[in-house]
DNA sequence: CTAATTTGCCTAAAGGTTTTAGGCAAATGC
DNA sequence: GCATTTGCCTAAAACCTTTAGGCAAATTAG
Protein backbone atom coordinates (compact mmCIF):
# COMPACT_ATOMS: atom_id res chain seq x y z
CA UNK A 1 0.00 0.00 0.00
CA UNK A 2 1.04 3.64 -0.99
CA UNK A 3 2.45 5.63 2.13
CA UNK A 4 0.47 9.06 3.21
CA UNK A 5 3.06 10.78 3.42
CA UNK A 6 2.32 11.88 7.10
CA UNK A 7 4.55 14.56 9.43
CA UNK A 8 3.97 16.10 12.11
CA UNK A 9 4.57 19.54 10.40
CA UNK A 10 1.57 18.22 7.96
CA UNK A 11 -0.37 17.16 10.35
CA UNK A 12 -0.90 20.09 12.66
CA UNK A 13 -1.44 22.20 9.77
CA UNK A 14 -4.25 19.83 8.67
CA UNK A 15 -5.41 20.10 12.31
CA UNK A 16 -5.42 23.96 11.89
CA UNK A 17 -7.44 23.44 8.59
CA UNK A 18 -9.80 21.26 10.24
CA UNK A 19 -10.56 23.70 13.37
CA UNK A 20 -11.21 26.53 11.03
CA UNK A 21 -13.49 24.46 9.43
CA UNK A 22 -15.08 22.74 12.00
CA UNK A 23 -14.17 24.26 15.22
CA UNK A 24 -10.51 23.80 17.55
CA UNK A 25 -12.90 21.63 20.27
CA UNK A 26 -13.60 18.86 17.36
CA UNK A 27 -9.77 18.64 16.37
CA UNK A 28 -9.35 15.35 17.09
CA UNK A 29 -6.94 12.33 16.11
CA UNK A 30 -9.48 10.36 15.27
CA UNK A 31 -11.15 12.85 12.04
CA UNK A 32 -7.50 13.86 11.15
CA UNK A 33 -6.68 10.61 10.50
CA UNK A 34 -9.90 10.43 8.50
CA UNK A 35 -8.62 13.31 6.70
CA UNK A 36 -5.84 11.59 5.51
CA UNK A 37 -7.31 8.45 4.88
CA UNK A 38 -5.22 6.62 7.38
CA UNK A 39 -5.64 4.54 10.09
CA UNK A 40 -5.88 6.41 13.50
CA UNK A 41 -3.17 4.77 15.20
CA UNK A 42 -0.47 5.85 12.15
CA UNK A 43 -0.89 9.62 14.10
CA UNK A 44 0.66 8.21 17.00
CA UNK A 45 4.15 8.01 15.33
CA UNK A 46 4.00 11.50 14.55
CA UNK A 47 2.06 13.35 17.31
CA UNK A 48 2.69 12.21 20.98
CA UNK A 49 -1.10 12.52 21.87
CA UNK A 50 -4.35 14.25 21.24
CA UNK A 51 -3.37 17.27 23.38
CA UNK A 52 0.36 17.54 22.07
CA UNK A 53 -1.51 17.89 18.76
CA UNK A 54 -3.68 20.65 20.30
CA UNK A 55 -0.53 22.14 21.54
CA UNK A 56 1.16 21.56 18.71
CA UNK A 57 -1.81 23.60 16.50
CA UNK A 58 -1.98 26.73 19.32
CA UNK A 59 1.49 27.48 18.81
CA UNK A 60 1.61 27.47 15.03
CA UNK A 61 -1.95 29.92 15.42
CA UNK A 62 0.21 31.88 17.71
CA UNK A 63 3.20 32.03 15.27
CA UNK A 64 0.93 33.10 12.11
CA UNK A 65 -0.57 35.63 14.80
CA UNK A 66 2.82 36.67 15.26
CA UNK A 67 3.98 37.15 11.66
CA UNK A 68 0.92 39.09 10.28
CA UNK A 69 1.29 41.39 13.82
CA UNK A 70 5.01 42.43 12.70
CA UNK A 71 4.13 42.64 9.14
CA UNK A 72 1.26 45.33 9.80
CA UNK A 73 3.89 47.27 12.59
CA UNK A 74 6.81 47.50 10.16
CA UNK A 75 6.87 51.29 9.34
CA UNK A 76 4.06 52.58 11.72
CA UNK A 77 3.83 54.05 15.02
CA UNK A 78 1.40 55.44 17.63
CA UNK A 79 -2.39 54.82 16.50
CA UNK A 80 -1.46 54.12 13.39
CA UNK A 81 0.62 51.29 14.78
CA UNK A 82 -1.67 50.38 17.64
CA UNK A 83 -4.96 50.41 14.77
CA UNK A 84 -2.52 48.12 12.78
CA UNK A 85 -1.83 45.61 15.80
CA UNK A 86 -5.28 45.17 16.98
CA UNK A 87 -6.73 44.65 13.39
CA UNK A 88 -4.38 41.92 12.92
CA UNK A 89 -5.84 39.90 15.76
CA UNK A 90 -9.62 41.21 14.77
CA UNK A 91 -8.80 39.85 11.11
CA UNK A 92 -6.97 36.90 12.01
CA UNK A 93 -10.06 35.34 14.68
CA UNK A 94 -12.23 36.46 12.02
CA UNK A 95 -10.76 34.40 8.88
CA UNK A 96 -9.50 31.74 10.78
CA UNK A 97 -11.92 31.24 14.17
CA UNK A 98 -10.79 27.69 14.98
CA UNK A 99 -6.84 28.75 14.66
CA UNK A 100 -7.57 31.75 17.15
CA UNK A 101 -9.49 29.58 19.57
CA UNK A 102 -6.03 27.58 19.35
CA UNK A 103 -4.07 30.26 19.90
CA UNK A 104 -6.09 31.11 23.19
CA UNK A 105 -5.21 27.34 24.33
CA UNK A 106 -3.90 27.43 27.93
CA UNK A 107 -0.21 26.20 27.65
CA UNK A 108 1.69 25.35 30.56
CA UNK A 109 4.53 27.71 31.68
CA UNK A 110 6.89 26.46 30.29
CA UNK A 111 5.60 25.97 26.34
CA UNK A 112 4.25 29.57 26.78
CA UNK A 113 7.73 30.94 27.42
CA UNK A 114 8.80 29.16 24.21
CA UNK A 115 6.22 30.10 22.55
CA UNK A 116 5.09 32.92 20.46
CA UNK A 117 3.46 34.73 22.69
CA UNK A 118 6.72 36.41 23.95
CA UNK A 119 6.99 38.16 20.33
CA UNK A 120 3.24 39.12 20.71
CA UNK A 121 4.02 41.01 24.24
CA UNK A 122 7.38 42.64 23.04
CA UNK A 123 5.43 43.88 19.78
CA UNK A 124 3.09 45.50 22.32
CA UNK A 125 5.40 47.10 24.31
CA UNK A 126 6.85 48.65 20.97
CA UNK A 127 3.91 50.34 20.39
CA UNK A 128 3.41 51.58 23.47
CA UNK A 129 7.22 53.40 23.01
CA UNK A 130 4.96 55.41 20.84
CA UNK A 131 3.13 56.69 24.04
CA UNK A 132 4.67 58.58 26.76
CA UNK A 133 4.31 55.44 29.65
CA UNK A 134 7.11 54.79 31.92
CA UNK A 135 7.21 51.29 34.11
CA UNK A 136 5.14 50.04 35.94
CA UNK A 137 2.50 51.94 33.61
CA UNK A 138 3.55 50.23 30.41
CA UNK A 139 3.21 46.72 31.95
CA UNK A 140 -0.50 47.60 33.56
CA UNK A 141 -1.31 49.05 29.82
CA UNK A 142 0.14 45.99 28.12
CA UNK A 143 -2.34 43.81 30.06
CA UNK A 144 -5.32 46.25 29.39
CA UNK A 145 -4.78 45.90 25.65
CA UNK A 146 -3.86 42.47 25.73
CA UNK A 147 -7.29 41.94 27.82
CA UNK A 148 -9.21 44.47 25.51
CA UNK A 149 -7.99 42.40 21.89
CA UNK A 150 -8.48 39.78 23.42
CA UNK A 151 -11.80 40.40 25.30
CA UNK A 152 -12.98 41.98 22.32
CA UNK A 153 -12.74 39.67 19.88
CA UNK A 154 -13.64 36.69 22.05
CA UNK A 155 -17.30 38.31 22.68
CA UNK A 156 -17.63 39.35 18.70
CA UNK A 157 -16.93 35.38 17.59
CA UNK A 158 -19.25 34.31 20.31
CA UNK A 159 -21.76 36.67 18.32
CA UNK A 160 -22.11 38.49 21.83
CA UNK A 161 -22.49 41.70 19.50
CA UNK A 162 -24.13 40.91 16.52
CA UNK A 163 -27.40 41.72 15.27
CA UNK A 164 -27.68 44.30 17.08
CA UNK A 165 -27.06 48.27 16.85
CA UNK A 166 -24.91 50.09 15.98
CA UNK A 167 -22.31 47.53 14.12
CA UNK A 168 -19.36 46.04 16.09
CA UNK A 169 -16.99 47.58 13.35
CA UNK A 170 -18.10 51.02 14.18
CA UNK A 171 -17.72 50.31 18.42
CA UNK A 172 -14.12 48.34 17.40
CA UNK A 173 -13.30 51.81 15.48
CA UNK A 174 -14.52 53.86 18.54
CA UNK A 175 -13.00 51.56 21.08
CA UNK A 176 -9.51 51.98 19.75
CA UNK A 177 -10.20 55.55 19.68
CA UNK A 178 -10.54 55.30 22.84
CA UNK A 179 -7.58 53.53 24.06
CA UNK A 180 -5.57 55.77 21.78
CA UNK A 181 -6.60 58.70 23.64
CA UNK A 182 -6.46 56.54 27.45
CA UNK A 183 -2.67 55.94 25.92
CA UNK A 184 -1.96 59.66 25.23
CA UNK A 185 -3.31 60.53 28.68
CA UNK A 186 -3.09 57.86 31.23
CA UNK A 187 -3.99 58.77 34.57
CA UNK A 188 -2.05 58.96 37.84
CA UNK A 189 -2.83 56.96 40.77
CA UNK A 190 -5.51 58.50 42.59
CA UNK B 1 -31.24 -0.25 46.45
CA UNK B 2 -32.04 2.96 47.72
CA UNK B 3 -32.28 5.66 45.58
CA UNK B 4 -29.94 8.70 45.08
CA UNK B 5 -32.36 11.29 45.03
CA UNK B 6 -30.69 12.66 41.72
CA UNK B 7 -32.66 15.98 39.90
CA UNK B 8 -31.74 17.98 37.16
CA UNK B 9 -31.18 20.66 39.96
CA UNK B 10 -28.62 18.50 42.22
CA UNK B 11 -26.74 17.49 38.94
CA UNK B 12 -26.44 21.00 37.99
CA UNK B 13 -25.41 21.98 41.08
CA UNK B 14 -22.43 19.10 41.67
CA UNK B 15 -21.62 19.62 37.77
CA UNK B 16 -20.71 23.14 38.85
CA UNK B 17 -18.97 21.94 41.69
CA UNK B 18 -17.17 19.15 39.50
CA UNK B 19 -15.90 22.00 36.92
CA UNK B 20 -14.63 24.00 40.07
CA UNK B 21 -12.06 20.96 41.02
CA UNK B 22 -10.88 19.47 37.45
CA UNK B 23 -11.87 22.08 35.04
CA UNK B 24 -15.12 22.81 33.02
CA UNK B 25 -13.59 20.89 29.90
CA UNK B 26 -13.06 17.86 32.09
CA UNK B 27 -17.37 17.58 33.92
CA UNK B 28 -18.73 14.34 31.89
CA UNK B 29 -21.72 12.72 32.71
CA UNK B 30 -19.57 9.80 33.50
CA UNK B 31 -17.66 11.90 36.14
CA UNK B 32 -20.82 13.24 37.29
CA UNK B 33 -22.17 9.96 37.73
CA UNK B 34 -19.68 8.24 39.68
CA UNK B 35 -19.88 11.25 42.13
CA UNK B 36 -23.47 10.19 42.52
CA UNK B 37 -22.35 6.23 42.71
CA UNK B 38 -25.43 5.70 39.99
CA UNK B 39 -25.10 4.21 36.48
CA UNK B 40 -24.19 6.20 33.89
CA UNK B 41 -27.46 6.18 31.95
CA UNK B 42 -29.21 6.71 35.03
CA UNK B 43 -28.51 10.66 34.51
CA UNK B 44 -30.15 10.76 31.22
CA UNK B 45 -33.69 10.83 32.86
CA UNK B 46 -32.50 14.08 34.44
CA UNK B 47 -30.26 15.78 31.43
CA UNK B 48 -30.36 15.53 27.70
CA UNK B 49 -27.06 15.14 27.16
CA UNK B 50 -23.43 15.98 28.06
CA UNK B 51 -24.01 19.26 25.84
CA UNK B 52 -27.59 19.99 27.69
CA UNK B 53 -25.75 19.67 30.91
CA UNK B 54 -22.73 21.76 29.98
CA UNK B 55 -25.17 24.48 29.12
CA UNK B 56 -27.45 24.28 32.50
CA UNK B 57 -23.94 25.21 34.31
CA UNK B 58 -23.11 27.63 32.32
CA UNK B 59 -26.86 29.19 33.01
CA UNK B 60 -26.54 28.68 36.81
CA UNK B 61 -22.85 30.70 36.57
CA UNK B 62 -24.49 33.20 34.90
CA UNK B 63 -27.26 33.74 36.99
CA UNK B 64 -24.37 33.57 40.07
CA UNK B 65 -22.43 36.17 38.62
CA UNK B 66 -25.48 38.48 38.29
CA UNK B 67 -26.94 37.73 41.65
CA UNK B 68 -23.40 38.82 42.73
CA UNK B 69 -22.87 41.83 40.62
CA UNK B 70 -26.59 43.28 41.53
CA UNK B 71 -25.57 42.94 45.39
CA UNK B 72 -22.64 44.96 43.92
CA UNK B 73 -24.10 47.48 42.70
CA UNK B 74 -26.14 48.21 45.19
CA UNK B 75 -25.75 51.60 46.46
CA UNK B 76 -23.11 52.66 44.26
CA UNK B 77 -22.50 54.97 41.34
CA UNK B 78 -19.79 56.09 39.41
CA UNK B 79 -16.10 54.79 40.23
CA UNK B 80 -17.87 53.22 43.02
CA UNK B 81 -19.97 51.06 40.99
CA UNK B 82 -17.50 50.55 38.30
CA UNK B 83 -14.78 48.53 40.35
CA UNK B 84 -17.44 46.99 42.67
CA UNK B 85 -19.01 45.45 39.45
CA UNK B 86 -15.41 44.32 37.94
CA UNK B 87 -14.44 43.37 41.26
CA UNK B 88 -16.83 40.91 41.31
CA UNK B 89 -16.04 39.48 37.92
CA UNK B 90 -12.47 38.64 38.66
CA UNK B 91 -13.36 37.07 42.62
CA UNK B 92 -15.85 35.21 40.95
CA UNK B 93 -13.25 33.65 38.25
CA UNK B 94 -10.70 33.36 40.52
CA UNK B 95 -12.69 31.45 43.58
CA UNK B 96 -14.62 29.32 40.53
CA UNK B 97 -12.69 29.30 37.70
CA UNK B 98 -14.90 26.03 36.48
CA UNK B 99 -17.95 27.74 36.83
CA UNK B 100 -16.48 30.67 35.14
CA UNK B 101 -15.13 28.96 32.46
CA UNK B 102 -18.73 27.61 32.34
CA UNK B 103 -19.86 31.26 31.94
CA UNK B 104 -17.89 31.65 28.87
CA UNK B 105 -19.51 29.07 27.01
CA UNK B 106 -21.30 30.11 23.68
CA UNK B 107 -25.10 30.08 24.22
CA UNK B 108 -27.14 29.73 20.73
CA UNK B 109 -28.86 32.60 20.42
CA UNK B 110 -32.37 31.99 21.94
CA UNK B 111 -30.55 30.66 25.19
CA UNK B 112 -28.70 33.27 25.33
CA UNK B 113 -31.23 35.37 25.27
CA UNK B 114 -33.12 34.08 27.83
CA UNK B 115 -30.21 34.11 30.20
CA UNK B 116 -28.67 36.46 32.75
CA UNK B 117 -26.33 37.42 30.37
CA UNK B 118 -29.13 40.22 29.57
CA UNK B 119 -29.08 41.01 32.90
CA UNK B 120 -25.16 41.32 32.86
CA UNK B 121 -25.23 44.24 29.78
CA UNK B 122 -28.25 46.36 31.75
CA UNK B 123 -26.30 46.50 34.96
CA UNK B 124 -23.57 47.36 32.91
CA UNK B 125 -25.36 50.29 31.12
CA UNK B 126 -26.49 51.38 34.71
CA UNK B 127 -22.80 52.25 35.62
CA UNK B 128 -22.64 54.10 32.51
CA UNK B 129 -25.46 56.55 33.59
CA UNK B 130 -23.01 57.16 36.16
CA UNK B 131 -20.93 58.97 33.12
CA UNK B 132 -21.86 61.27 30.60
CA UNK B 133 -22.30 59.18 27.69
CA UNK B 134 -24.97 58.97 24.72
CA UNK B 135 -25.84 56.96 22.49
CA UNK B 136 -23.82 55.21 20.32
CA UNK B 137 -21.14 56.08 22.72
CA UNK B 138 -22.62 54.40 25.69
CA UNK B 139 -23.26 51.01 23.80
CA UNK B 140 -19.38 51.04 22.54
CA UNK B 141 -18.58 51.33 25.86
CA UNK B 142 -20.99 48.35 27.27
CA UNK B 143 -18.51 46.23 24.78
CA UNK B 144 -15.42 47.92 25.53
CA UNK B 145 -16.11 46.99 29.22
CA UNK B 146 -17.42 43.31 28.39
CA UNK B 147 -14.17 42.71 26.45
CA UNK B 148 -11.71 44.71 29.64
CA UNK B 149 -13.14 42.42 32.08
CA UNK B 150 -13.80 39.30 30.40
CA UNK B 151 -10.36 39.91 28.47
CA UNK B 152 -8.30 40.64 31.68
CA UNK B 153 -10.02 37.78 34.00
CA UNK B 154 -9.06 35.20 30.96
CA UNK B 155 -5.50 35.85 30.72
CA UNK B 156 -5.07 36.03 34.63
CA UNK B 157 -7.04 33.25 34.50
CA UNK B 158 -4.57 31.62 31.98
CA UNK B 159 -1.46 32.45 33.96
CA UNK B 160 -0.69 35.26 31.51
CA UNK B 161 0.18 37.68 34.94
CA UNK B 162 1.83 35.44 36.89
CA UNK B 163 5.04 35.29 38.06
CA UNK B 164 6.26 38.69 36.71
CA UNK B 165 5.90 42.18 38.57
CA UNK B 166 4.11 44.00 38.59
CA UNK B 167 1.69 41.36 40.38
CA UNK B 168 -1.95 41.65 38.83
CA UNK B 169 -3.58 43.23 41.60
CA UNK B 170 -1.57 46.59 40.84
CA UNK B 171 -2.42 46.33 37.10
CA UNK B 172 -6.18 45.88 37.72
CA UNK B 173 -6.57 48.38 40.18
CA UNK B 174 -4.96 50.61 37.70
CA UNK B 175 -6.42 49.31 34.37
CA UNK B 176 -9.82 49.96 36.63
CA UNK B 177 -8.50 53.70 36.78
CA UNK B 178 -8.00 54.19 33.79
CA UNK B 179 -10.59 53.06 32.53
CA UNK B 180 -13.04 55.11 34.77
CA UNK B 181 -10.92 58.15 33.69
CA UNK B 182 -11.57 57.31 30.03
CA UNK B 183 -15.17 56.99 30.62
CA UNK B 184 -14.99 60.44 31.94
CA UNK B 185 -13.50 61.77 29.52
CA UNK B 186 -14.76 59.95 26.28
CA UNK B 187 -13.05 60.81 23.21
CA UNK B 188 -15.38 62.25 19.83
CA UNK B 189 -15.14 61.03 16.65
CA UNK B 190 -11.81 61.60 14.75
C1' DC C 1 -54.51 -0.14 53.33
C1' DT C 2 -54.08 -2.15 49.06
C1' DA C 3 -53.85 -1.57 44.06
C1' DA C 4 -52.58 1.09 40.10
C1' DT C 5 -49.50 4.22 38.29
C1' DT C 6 -45.69 6.82 37.91
C1' DT C 7 -40.92 7.54 38.52
C1' DG C 8 -36.05 6.34 39.31
C1' DC C 9 -32.32 3.81 38.67
C1' DC C 10 -30.57 -0.47 36.53
C1' DT C 11 -28.66 -3.69 32.84
C1' DA C 12 -27.43 -4.15 28.13
C1' DA C 13 -25.58 -2.68 24.06
C1' DA C 14 -23.87 0.07 20.15
C1' DG C 15 -20.81 3.63 18.48
C1' DG C 16 -17.04 6.91 18.94
C1' DT C 17 -12.27 8.57 20.70
C1' DT C 18 -7.70 7.73 22.84
C1' DT C 19 -3.72 5.21 23.35
C1' DT C 20 -0.36 1.20 23.46
C1' DA C 21 1.85 -2.92 21.35
C1' DG C 22 3.54 -5.48 17.84
C1' DG C 23 3.98 -6.61 12.70
C1' DC C 24 4.76 -6.22 7.70
C1' DA C 25 6.14 -3.59 3.83
C1' DA C 26 8.05 0.40 1.70
C1' DA C 27 11.81 3.62 1.57
C1' DT C 28 16.64 4.55 2.50
C1' DG C 29 21.57 3.68 2.91
C1' DC C 30 25.67 0.86 2.28
C1' DG D 1 21.18 -6.34 -3.65
C1' DC D 2 20.86 -6.45 1.34
C1' DA D 3 20.17 -4.44 5.89
C1' DT D 4 18.12 -1.06 8.40
C1' DT D 5 15.05 2.31 9.33
C1' DT D 6 10.64 4.24 8.97
C1' DG D 7 5.67 4.34 8.10
C1' DC D 8 1.36 2.69 8.32
C1' DC D 9 -1.32 -1.38 9.63
C1' DT D 10 -4.13 -4.67 12.75
C1' DA D 11 -5.51 -5.65 17.32
C1' DA D 12 -7.08 -4.56 21.62
C1' DA D 13 -8.10 -2.21 26.03
C1' DA D 14 -10.08 1.75 28.35
C1' DC D 15 -13.27 5.48 28.60
C1' DC D 16 -17.33 8.53 27.22
C1' DT D 17 -22.03 9.12 25.07
C1' DT D 18 -26.46 7.75 24.17
C1' DT D 19 -30.65 4.74 23.48
C1' DA D 20 -33.82 0.91 24.85
C1' DG D 21 -36.18 -1.72 27.85
C1' DG D 22 -36.98 -3.62 32.72
C1' DC D 23 -37.76 -3.96 37.67
C1' DA D 24 -38.57 -1.93 42.00
C1' DA D 25 -39.51 1.97 44.88
C1' DA D 26 -42.38 5.90 45.62
C1' DT D 27 -46.71 8.09 44.92
C1' DT D 28 -51.56 8.39 44.18
C1' DA D 29 -56.30 6.63 44.22
C1' DG D 30 -59.97 3.77 45.54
Amino acid sequence: MARAGLSTERLVRAGAELADEVGFDSVTVSALARRFDVQVASLYSHVKSSQDLKTRIALLALEELADRAADALAGRAGKDALVAFADVYRDYARAHPGRYAAARLRLDPETAAASAGVRHARMTRAILRGYDLTEPDETHAVRMLGSVFHGYVDLELSGGFSHSAPDSQQSWTRVLDALDALLRNWPTPT
